[in-house]
DNA sequence: GGTAGACCTGGACGC
DNA sequence: GCGTCCAGGTCTACC
């Protein structure tokens, strides 16, 4: 269903029952890293999208609650979008939020653990997505040995530094795309951006893209056993055990976990009285998910806070 | 295949 | 204000 103001557009997509737009949104970071932001009043998502045709609109994507059909999410642009847009919109959008997933041989899995008596009930499963795999891999790669607010600060550096601007408001932008960032240098994104040593890694996955040599969307698509597509995002420079693992989730592999030292101190605390522990620990405790082992990770709930 | 050390930034802390 | 230490995964060289 599509409607107009005089120049809005608003798209309304539903989604794979069950659905929460707020689990979806709050399921991990990446509603912090531009550009992406909430509107916490409101609890309205928005992100700026660089549209095939070059053109960069802003998405406004808010709950909506089905009543007698299936919940979704509404979509509301400043701009009337042609056809041809609209469809793109609703493709981004419908990867980004996941909107065709199904969790139900997890939720299935999950109904005889009580530390994920939640999932089912709150609709979790669902991990929020950019709208380029590029984007996620890229975001990933600075999500690794740093503190999060570095990871916020090099995303917005990289946005307000190489991303294309929206015409209404050219202080905001839209995430780099691979040929902006293929057309700038590995040491201006060190000394400029501050991405430190993982400049290198980001220019040199730009370049591979931009040349057409690496093509990150066909990831999204793959029919690769989960062990080879981890394989391959290994191939790239600066995804180790832990990005791969992250990269997987986002593409609907749960067959690893993205082991951190976040989840060495939380698998510490529930199974070891808060004594040291290692990736086998993790791995062990979480051993008989089988493909379910990263979701039952991400969404266990820990006894201990942080 | 496993391991040690380097990589880089920015925040916290002590002086 | 300055110097030092520390946290955070991955890469590379070496065994």
């Amino acid at each position: 269903m599509i409607g107009y103001n005089r120049r809005m557009s608003t798209l309304s997509l539903r989604a794979r029952p069950p659905f929460s737009f707020h689990s979806v949104v709050h399921s991990h970071g990446w509603l912090q890293l531009a550009p992406f932001a909430l509107e916490e009043e409101s609890q309205t998502l928005t992100y700026l999208l660089k549209l095939a045709s070059g053109q960069v609109i802003e998405l406004r994507l808010r709950d909506a609650p089905g009543g007698e059909a299936p919940a979704g999410v509404r979509v509301e642009t400043d701009e009337r979008l042609s056809r041809a847009a609209q469809a793109e919109v609703r493709q981004r959008v419908g990867w980004m939020l996941a909107l065709e997933q199904d969790f139900s041989p997890f939720y299935t899995a999950a109904r005889r653990e009580p530390k994920l008596a939640q999932v089912e009930a709150q609709a979790q499963g669902r991990v929020l997505r950019s709208a380029t795999f590029f984007e996620d891999v890229v975001k990933t790669i600075l999500t690794t040995n740093t503190l999060w607010a570095a990871t916020i600060r090099m995303t917005a550096n990289l946005v307000t530094q190489f991303g294309d601007s929206l015409p209404a408001d050219p202080s905001r932008r839209a995430f780099p795309t691979p040929q902006t960032l293929a057309a700038t240098t590995p040491e201006a994104l060190r000394a400029e951006t501050r991405l430190g040593y993982r400049a290198p890694y980001i220019h040199e996955l730009a370049t591979r893209v931009d040349a057409g040599e690496l093509d990150l969307e066909a990831f999204k698509t793959s029919e690769l056993p989960t062990p080879e597509l981890r394989k391959e995002l290994l191939k790239l420079k600066g995804v180790g055990p832990y990005a791969s693992a992250n990269l997987l989730m986002i593409l609907g592999r749960f067959d690893f976990i993205p082991i951190d030292s976040w989840a060495f101190k939380m698998v510490s605390h529930e199974w070891y009285d808060g004594q040291p522990v290692g990736p086998a620990e993790v791995e062990a405790a979480f051993e008989k998910w089988g493909q379910f082992k990263g979701l039952a990770y991400w969404f266990w709930d820990w006894k201990y806070s942080g």
